[in-house]
DNA sequence: CTCAATTTGTTCGTATGTATG
DNA sequence: ACATACATACGAACAAATTGA
């Protein structure tokens, strides 16, 4: 009767793993908060039904990821010096997305072969021929998005320099007499494959968040079709509603 | 010069099961449709870098879980009968997420302890005393959500056997003569520990999204205060942007 | 100061899983 | 399918540091 997936029954994944993310977690939810004792081995034996050795495994995980430090006779303590993750807060309105993308400086990377651009419904028409730009945006020099761009061949001829430089949104929002249809944004989560973990820096397998981005000119026409793998960990999305609560009836 | 991380290098994940994700990934993204023969054998081996024994044991868990079929001296196929992932469509308007919480059941389980209701920055003051409710969304007997809602006690006290068989949310907007101040929900990436996967009936670790929704009265008391985990695979996010991108520079 | 309880650190033996060639 | 090497997990016993009675 343990609590947890016996080893590689639920998802394959090793047992000392599980518990360290399960820990991991409850620092970063500030269920435990700097300076903290968290539980002890035998407790948590207990709570996960694991041996003795993967917990401590599981707390050696951590100890490296210098989240906690050991005192033997005391305890396991949450590290004091913790960064905490810093949101980026993603915006619902396109124009203070355009803003915040702007701030980041893209880092172009070259694009092996280009998939074909991905249109959902009500999303408009391909157009004849797409340029492909791949980059990732970075925060203090830590990588938290990778972004894969199909933009228009009319659109990416008019400012070929500017779209090998900086954000193709930011860009396409200050180009002059180009008429925008709609923008339309879906949002799914999912898992870091092995290339996106390797230029997010983060782990195979670790949650993120990908968004499918799609704009349209006056003719319905997609110019700007892009793919954008954000780290799990440094997402927040903030949602106001509008004061409507009471007449949801008709 | 292999692709893949050496075994328990990056995230301690076996190899085996990065490889299927990848594969699993290239399936549900449609890169192979159903029906479509995947890669040989001995280019995945080449192109992951890992033995032979090692793909197949990937390509085996993919077998396991319905998604391919393999013949001798043919290849390895994408099965025809996979279901694909119908999404929740998340609104972004309260009266919308009202609808659709209303046509959920909600199954109430006894929560041990409550812990504090949580408020962040700017979302109200705390009342006197709280409710605390947990529940389960289901669709289709399917899991999907775990909900724990802080109802502010006075609120409860309104209509108490409603709010113990439907939805908070939808009990609250159907409450005459209660006035609404504002409404917030913050949306995070986690994944799903022991107790939580358990509910929902996915792997430990595997994605979840994470709501924070604060509702206050007119005097700027939270009267509810709710934290929904649902399972990342059935999330999906839609945002339509107004047409304001050309105007972003003052 | 000593003792006992608590808590982390270490080690052994065994069984099974993972990965290579 | 086989041989090899290493990783994972269990259970149990013992050692060392800390704390408070």
């Amino acid at each position: 009767m343990t609590n947890l997936a016996r080893p590689y029954e639920w998802g394959n994944i090793p047992l000392y793993v599980q518990v360290a993310s399960s820990l991991r977690r409850r620092i970063e939810l500030e269920h435990w908060k700097p300076g903290d004792k968290i539980s002890t081995i035998p407790e948590l034996e207990k709570e996960f039904g694991v041996a003795r050795v993967t917990v401590r495994r599981a707390i050696e995980l951590l100890h490296n990821e210098g989240l906690i430090s050991r005192q033997q006779g005391r305890g396991t303590f949450v590290a004091k010096g913790i960064k905490k993750n810093r949101w980026l807060e993603l915006e619902v309105s396109l124009s203070t997305l355009v803003k915040f993308i702007e701030d980041q400086v893209p880092k172009f990377i070259e694009a092996k072969e280009a998939p074909a651009p991905n249109l959902g419904l009500f999303e408009g028409v391909l157009d004849d021929d797409y340029v492909y730009l791949k980059s990732i945006q970075s925060k203090n020099r830590e990588p938290f998005g990778l972004v894969s761009v199909h933009l228009s061949r009319r659109i990416y001829d008019l400012a070929p320099k500017a779209f090998r430089e900086q954000a193709a949104l930011s860009v396409i929002s200050h180009l002059d007499g180009l008429s925008i249809g709609r923008a339309h944004q879906t949002l799914i989560i999912g898992t870091a494959e092995v290339e996106t973990a390797r230029y997010l820096k983060t782990a195979v397998h670790s949650p993120t968040a990908e968004f499918h981005c799609v704009v349209t000119d006056g003719d319905d026409v997609a110019i700007y079709v892009a793919e954008i793998i954000y780290r799990g960990d440094c997402i927040k999305l903030d949602i106001e509603f509008k004061h409507n609560l009471s007449m949801p009836r008709d």
